[in-house]
DNA sequence: TCCCTCGTATACGCTGCCGTATATGGCGAA
DNA sequence: TTCGCCATATACGGCAGCGTATACGAGGGA
């Protein structure tokens, strides 16, 4: 009855973790369960302990990257406050800077244009991120087609701003975002900072 | 010595066509010898007359895209005229509504974050058609840096609108995009239909 | 007509990967 | 210590894809 395991050794996480990175590195294609066990210095032996087959492990992983851009990310910044345009800056920092999350939430995005699944997924994870840029930018423009579009706006930026190669002379490229939010939150440049 | 074939049967911008759709469809890893030749109705037999390997193909997929996504597209524009602002949209529309082009270039898009030889690629195309968009938008915009941002607002919500999974309540996506569009060209919402 | 060429088909070996079945070995329980 | 469990290792069969070698066959030139 009582079989108490102290300490799960390879647990279903760090299938997952690594799982994700190979997301991240090579989009779903290069999540191959044997590559991941030689990642992790094991075999795939006790991967079919966990999951039935890759596609569980597919699961698992939009599972987790689910939970942890939406509660996490949207807890944080409501714990932290500040002012409307000051939180928007930050809730785009906070999901599109991160190391962690920024290369898996790209490679889902590519991934959600062939994968009906995926897709419904990352329509509750971006629905959820929109309704918060939406009432931060209503605080300040009263017109909702406006706002909606303000927002868009800057959601787009932010994700559009990794798929565009492209160089900006005399300009950094966060010189460029800076400037560009600017214009989305209806800010006077020398507000910006 | 004459040997002159009047038509080349089967000829290698078949094997890049069918490969550019599978890029599309699939990204670069859907893009197999034996799956393409299986959907131009013949064996891989002939393939390996017109490429070296699988990568050769990749490379003449990548050298079509580059020439038709730059050279065709901005000579068009250039041809039609115009106003500057009625340009820019209908760049946009030349560009990322194309049932044909879109797609793929999402795709490079996305391998582009993997691929340093396709970045390149990226970053010359990208490079001339942000130059475009500069162009026009420097005509009723002075400030450099602004022009600048304007620029990468437009072409982030070009990218990014098709990279983005959400619904608008009661606006339409293409609504949303037009008042997106007078924010980034200063443009009353009055004067843009 | 015969032949030669060139595109295609067929056949092969190799590799990487999936999922299953079975062996091993370490650790906790008794 | 001995037993049993469980995570992992090992071994296996199957499939799909790459690239090569070779066989076919239709069309044009002589």
């Amino acid at each position: 009855m009582g079989h108490i395991r102290f300490e799960t050794r390879t647990p279903r996480d760090r299938w997952i973790e690594a799982g994700l990175e190979a997301l991240a590195a090579g989009g779903p294609d290069a999540v191959r369960v044997e590559a991941l066990a030689k990642r992790l210095g094991v075999t795939k032996g006790g991967f079919y302990g966990f999951f039935a087959d890759r596609n569980a492990l597919l699961t698992a992983m939009l599972d987790t990257w689910e939970r942890e851009s939406t509660d996490e990310v949207l807890e944080r910044i409501e714990r932290k406050g500040g002012d409307p345009k000051t939180r928007i800056t930050r809730a785009g920092v906070m999901t599109f800077s991160s190391h962690r999350l920024l290369p898996i939430d790209l490679a889902i995005r590519d991934w959600a244009r062939r994968d009906p699944e995926v897709a419904g997924r990352l329509r509750r994870v971006d629905g959820q991120r929109m309704d918060l840029l939406r009432q931060l930018i209503g605080t300040f423009c009263d017109d909702p087609e406006e706002v909606e579009a303000r927002s868009v706006l800057a959601f787009c930026l932010l994700i559009g701003e990794h798929f565009l190669a492209a160089d900006h002379g005399d300009h950094t490229r966060s010189q460029v975002l800076r400037r560009a939010g600017d214009i989305i939150l209806d800010r006077h440049p020398d507000d910006s900072r």
